[in-house]
DNA sequence: CTGTCACATCAGCCGATGCTGATACCAGCA
DNA sequence: TGCTGGTATCAGCATCGGCTGATGTGACAG
């Protein structure tokens, strides 16, 4: 396998709240304030989700006045997709070709 | 977007010990004792991880005398692959268009 | 300067989950 | 029928992480 999957980054995309969250900035830049309406969690939370979605690189931010913008960094997903097709396809090979280990 | 990340997915597979698993199980399909030695932990833990990935869809299991071996199921991480490219390439055209709601 | 609004930070609660030792289950073998 | 070895289950513990209210910060308007 030439790249490995990022347990990381995983984890960062795993929770449901910061799933919808990078689901709803795929289709359109938004600022805190339209997340809070479309999620209807609180800023705080909210906050809370996007520092870790920033701290793990998948959003950067772009301030606008008194707003701020988070905008996805599409690199990033690609980067995993992509190391996970990799991984399903290894396992696509060994299912088919019945590779497995003696016991 | 035509089919969304499976969240739940994502948990299972978002432990780093048990992508450690997959990741060998996609090379090769492997029972329990081959696990434990790879990964050094303690054969109760890692069943309880089995456990995890077997309910998840996965893997499936191949019971062979005593032994029981692991095999992945590569439709699940296409799947999950595949919804992750899409949900990349939908940021990408987002970010490169410069689409964003006004605030 | 003062008030307001958008957002960030902090401390605390609490439920979820990973890890472990003890134990049960089950297949093969003598 | 026992014994051994591979695997699963269970209860308890400890930690992690998400949610919340209170509060801080920084920018705009009046």
């Amino acid at each position: 396998m030439l790249t490995s999957v990022d347990a990381e980054l995983m984890r960062v995309l795993a929770d449901p709240l910061r799933l919808r969250i990078v689901t709803l900035l795929a289709r359109e830049t938004l600022c805190t304030t339209h997340l809070v309406e479309e999620t209807g969690a609180k800023q705080t939370n909210l906050s809370n989700h996007m520092k870790v979605l920033r701290e793990a690189g998948v959003v950067e931010t772009e301030p606008c006045g008194r707003f701020v913008y988070y905008r996805l960094r599409p690199a990033i997903l690609d980067a995993l997709a992509g190391s996970l097709g990799e991984l399903a396809a290894t396992a696509r090979e060994t299912v088919e070709t019945g590779r497995k280990r003696a016991c």
